[in-house]
DNA sequence: ATTGCACACGTTATAGCATAACGCAATTGA
DNA sequence: TCAATTGCGTTATGCTATAACGTGTGCAAT
């Protein structure tokens, strides 16, 4: 599947992700969108949905926010389960993928008859320099 | 670590939890409280604090709720990381552990001396009943 | 016994996250 | 042309979670 061409608000909502140390909340996007006319949240929601579907940008399902991909160009789709790991210190966030953790999870979903739609990794901790 | 003696409301918010029969979130065990003198989510939310902290019960980050620990009489702490299998459709929810999968994503983060403080692992889908 | 501390609890208020429902405009394809 | 689809803007609302304050109780140290 390749990406379509983004609208307006689509545009406006990826690069301030690209452009971002970290994950955001979708009000903090609309905070740095405010200026650009974005008035309600529903802007960014709509927005974020559909990045969301392009593959383009992930949701942090444990800190409700959002980051773009970590592979420009390419849709992550392609690339099976995906992980992250979450520093609650400096929101940094690494991205990652192992195969392995796939197959393993799969298979048991399999043995259970459970068909997988979506699936969620994160880990949180402390990064490298926030450990220190 | 073993588990201290429930309060009254730790107690009561628990109980909700095991009867129930799939996850719950902060409000709805409210509403199902409010019987027995709950007025507010506070009440429901340092109750979950503490049955989290005890390892009873686990939240569910991708769907804002919780449910009770499927090893009654133990503790999900030192099993490794507990993921989820979470049907879209009827709120079931399955609970298992692999090392193997632990290993990886520790071995992982390991490399890149990130410090991982707690893990989330929730695949979302639809069970055997309901994927019929 | 009294003081000080830790902890659970209750209440009010507020902050933060997400969507429903309505209507309008532009685009597309039959 | 007409209907269907999609994106957009706005208002209102609902759901999730915590801050801040005060009360009461049990218990240990002095």
């Amino acid at each position: 599947m390749t990406t379509p061409q983004l609208t307006k608000n689509q545009s406006l909502v990826f690069d301030v992700l690209e452009k971002a140390e970290g994950p955001l909340s979708a009000y903090t996007i609309l905070d740095k969108l405010r200026d650009h006319g974005f008035r309600a949240p529903l802007q960014v929601y709509r927005a974020l949905e559909k990045l969301l579907e392009y593959g383009v940008v992930h949701r942090l399902e444990s800190i409700n926010s959002f980051v773009a991909c970590a592979h420009p160009g390419e849709n992550c789709h392609s690339h099976g389960i995906v992980a992250f790991a979450i520093c609650e210190s400096c929101g940094l966030v690494m991205e990652f993928h192992d195969h392995e953790v796939d197959h393993r999870l799969m298979a048991w979903v399999r043995g259970q008859k459970f068909k997988p739609e979506k699936t969620t990794i994160e880990i949180r901790g402390l990064c490298e320099t926030c450990a220190a």
